[in-house]
DNA sequence: GAGAGTGTTGTAAC
DNA sequence: GGTTACAACACTCT
């Protein structure tokens, strides 16, 4: 499901068809996925689409926002008036059949064309919200892992404080914004760093590998299109991502480290299923 | 058919 | 304040 590169390609994607279009009517499939009133929506026109960590943000005119979070099952996807999608891609047999039994809620724009958020298991959710909302919801973030700002040093000053390993310690979302399961177990497997290691343990150059090494992991899944296990997750144009063919370690259990040629073994760690190196990152 | 596992993150208890 | 377990929900796999 949508970690940064899969929420990065359907941004740019978005980005690219939405601004301009007028928003005509809105559907709402399940009262949950929408916390806002329609009537707020309904006759605003997209101005632009961004994100910050995983949540992207469709900009509204007048101080308006529509902010989603796709957790692990969203979709956003987008057809245009004759049922093609945005890319010209062959239409898949499930594109034309929008809505789906797992469409939350439609977006009708007076172009004809439609913005459908799917969700199969319901923890995602989409809020209309102002630019100040939009700002406190985005105040607990730590800074992006493809932001340059983001150094060597405030890793060291956060991680000084963390005596937790340091795989659930790059997975906080407050202390940098981006990295999900799939590529930080990637990541720590590239700058061959034990998951289990205390964060504060790690020296400066540790530290300096392993952001090196995040960048690279989420560089290259934007670069595939993200990650699609199970076909579950799909870009705006309902296409694949195809980092699964490239990972590192994740999935990857019994089979040989391409960094040392070791042994990937899977275990778990704070419930979340953790593949690594049995050699290199021991 | 029962039970475990799934890519996220907010909350609550310690 | 940090750490940890768990819940939110639906579906697939063992």
């Amino acid at each position: 499901m949508p970690e940064l590169p899969e929420v990065e390609t359907i941004v740019r994607r978005l980005q690219a068809v939405l601004p301009g279009k007028l928003i005509q009517d809105v559907t709402v499939y399940k009262e949950k996925s929408f916390q806002g009133e329609v009537e707020q929506v309904i006759g605003q026109t997209v101005s632009q689409v961004t994100r910050g960590g995983k949540t992207i943000r469709i900009h509204l005119g007048s101080d308006r926002n529509i902010l989603t979070h796709l957790k692990m099952t969203g979709q956003l996807i987008y057809v245009d008036k004759t049922r093609r999608l945005g890319g010209g891609h062959p239409t898949a047999d499930w594109v034309t059949q929008l809505p789906s039994a797992h469409t939350r809620v439609s977006y009708t724009f007076s172009d004809g064309s439609q913005l459908f958020f799917n969700d199969m298991r319901i923890f995602g959710w989409m809020r209309v919200l102002t630019d100040e909302g939009v700002e406190r919801e985005w105040s607990s973030l730590g800074p992006d892992i493809t932001d340059p700002a983001l150094s060597v040093e405030h890793l060291q000053a956060v991680f000084a404080r963390r005596s937790s390993s340091l795989k659930l310690v790059i997975l906080d979302g407050t202390v940098m914004s981006g990295l999900g399961n799939i590529y930080a177990c990637d990541a720590l497997n590239v700058a061959q760093l034990s998951p289990f290691r205390s964060a504060q343990s790690l020296l400066s150059e540790e530290i300096d590998r392993l952001l090196r090494a995040s960048r690279q992991v989420i560089n290259k899944g934007i670069e595939l299109g993200g990650t699609t296990f199970d076909g579950r997750y799909v870009d705006s144009d309902g296409m694949a991502g195809s980092y699964q063919d490239r990972v590192q370690v994740y999935g990857r259990e019994g089979k040989s480290c391409y960094q040392c040629g070791g042994l990937i073994v899977k275990t778990k760690l704070g419930g979340r299923g953790t593949y690594y190196c049995s050699q290199c990152q021991a």
